[in-house]
DNA sequence: TCCCGAATAGAGTGATCGGTCTAATTCGAT
DNA sequence: ATCGAATTAGACCGATCACTCTATTCGGGA
């Protein structure tokens, strides 16, 4: 990979650390540019439609990232029940290990985002989907009905992500560990 | 009331409007300002904080607000399953109606700022465990052990505030309307 | 080695940010 | 009518915002 590529990887791993920390709008460009180390020239020219474009790709990496960890989750674990387990206390972890300062990579950016910015709004739908196809799959190999798994899937995905903000506030992953015990 | 009590109220009103449709990073105040009427200089004398003290202030209307219609929708439907539609009924109407621009009132201004922010931090736990304290009586008038009342609640609130997020980037109430039939 | 496009440096753009300050005005109680 | 406090007007602050632009440097294929 040439060094150019790591400068922009850079650029979208800090961003996205950041939106997710400190949300978008209050994240300046200069302190991404700070952190990741990538010249500001750089930046401009990776992302010639600016900080917007930044977002898009701090989310998709967000989706990517996640639904990685779901996959390998849904591999481990037999049960919808296991998987909700796994699933929770992933979220439940990150969420801790931050000191409940970061919560969800892709609900702040899209927030403040959607539906204005269509590519933020595209990149939230397509991470969002994404989690929810797994999820979907291993209630769907549990003998449910298709559309009864994605039912389930969406209300997982749904209430991991309410969990999430309730952790913040409470300062607490119980909120989240919770959730799994009803799936 | 006063003519200043007015201009304050206007300004939280206001606030609460545009923190939900668009941020509270990205909403200036000289947008709030320009929008509620209120001079400029009422601001800082009515919140000498500023604008943390207006999202602080903006955060509480919004959950007493929601609060509510949550006490209304309890007093109307008997049984947890008519309270969860009729619950999940009036966000999805409210996403609707903003042309699902606007989300929950609470969610984007608690993300951007909890917990940096003590005081909205605050003023954005009070709401949701107010929201919940309601749903909980729901559960428990028909039957369920405290416990599990509570739990049924906080997943009923976290999974109508995950819809919430959905619903936005699929420009679509179903995900929302979605979630009563779970419960 | 040469060369050309990709990548970088970094100053500079105007606009807007949240917040401060002082003086003028308005209001309510007496 | 008067007085003191509450309120308002609005200029002003430095900082930071996203973004542009040009000149320079760098790196890899011929």
């Amino acid at each position: 990979m040439s060094k150019a590529a790591v400068h922009k990887e850079n650029l979208v791993r800090t961003a996205m650390r950041l939106f997710r920390r400190q949300g978008y709008a209050s994240t300046g460009l200069q302190q991404i540019l700070d952190e990741s180390g990538a010249p500001k020239g750089s930046l401009y020219h990776y992302f010639p439609a600016g900080k917007e474009a930044l977002g898009e790709a701090a989310v998709e990496l967000a989706g990517a990232l996640v639904r990685q960890k779901l996959v390998e989750l849904a591999e481990r674990h037999e049960t919808p029940s296991a998987f909700a387990r796994g699933y929770c206390g992933v979220m439940a972890g990150w969420m801790a290990e931050s000191g409940f300062r970061s919560g969800c990579p892709v609900a702040t950016t899209v927030l403040e985002n959607a539906p204005q910015s269509p590519g933020i709004t595209r990149a939230g739908r397509v991470a969002l989907d994404s989690w929810i196809e797994v999820a979907t799959e291993v209630f769907a190999r549990d003998g449910l009905p298709r559309r009864k798994a994605r039912m389930n899937a969406e209300l997982l995905v749904g209430a991991v992500e309410g969990a999430l903000l309730l952790a913040r506030v409470r300062q607490s992953k119980q909120p989240i560990l919770d959730v799994a015990k009803s799936f």
